[in-house]
DNA sequence: TGAGTGATCGTA
DNA sequence: ACGATCACTCAC
């Protein structure tokens, strides 16, 4: 019996609160676990940084389902990224995982490593993180002394590329 | 059907 | 600072 686990009620709050809510929490995939310490927030389609900006599509569309589930993607045609869907169905957001700690301490940076060190690819893209027994988020104070940043990688996002909705913790 | 473009990373 | 390498979008 799993406890403290995220419930289906944290995913339907907004991506920016949610992307300071997850830092320091465990996000566990089958028998690999990782403390999040880097996410950065995704709005919906008025976000210009967001996939989200080209509507729904085969590619986005899981973004366009309620709050609770993985959507991954490929980036430079050859790294997976992570994020968990935020939101209502069809008010789509997310949170990126661009860093995390092992249970060692060692830092897994850049949310292309993040991937692979959890073994997240393709196949991952929709998995339900609120009942998936192999693949969940502990629950966790929120975490102290959290920084903030401008988004990586999306200066073509006009003035929504200087929001400060990259978190992390050192 | 094909060109253009990335929510990256390792090496230099 | 640059190349690897390809899914995805959009224009035709």
């Amino acid at each position: 019996m799993i406890r403290n686990r995220l419930t289906k009620q944290f995913f339907l709050q907004d991506p920016i609160s949610c992307a300071k809510l997850l830092l320091g929490k465990k996000f566990i995939v089958n028998d690999k676990s990782l403390i999040i310490t880097e996410t950065e927030g995704y709005l919906g389609p008025e976000d210009l940084a967001s996939h989200a900006r080209f509507g729904k599509t085969t590619r986005t569309d899981p973004l366009f389902h309620a709050g609770g589930i993985l959507y991954v993607f490929v980036v430079y045609g050859l790294h997976y990224c992570t994020n968990f869907v935020m939101g209502e169905e069809n008010q789509p957001g997310a949170v990126l995982l661009r860093a995390g700690k092992t249970e060692e301490g060692i830092l897994v940076k850049g949310p292309g490593k993040f991937s692979a060190y959890l073994g997240i690819d393709k196949t991952y893209n929709y998995t339900d993180i609120v009942t998936n027994p192999n693949c969940y988020i502990f629950d966790a104070p929120p975490a102290k002394n959290i920084q903030k940043g401008e988004r990586i990688g999306v200066g073509y996002a006009k003035q929504w590329a200087h929001k400060l909705y990259r978190f992390w913790i050192i």
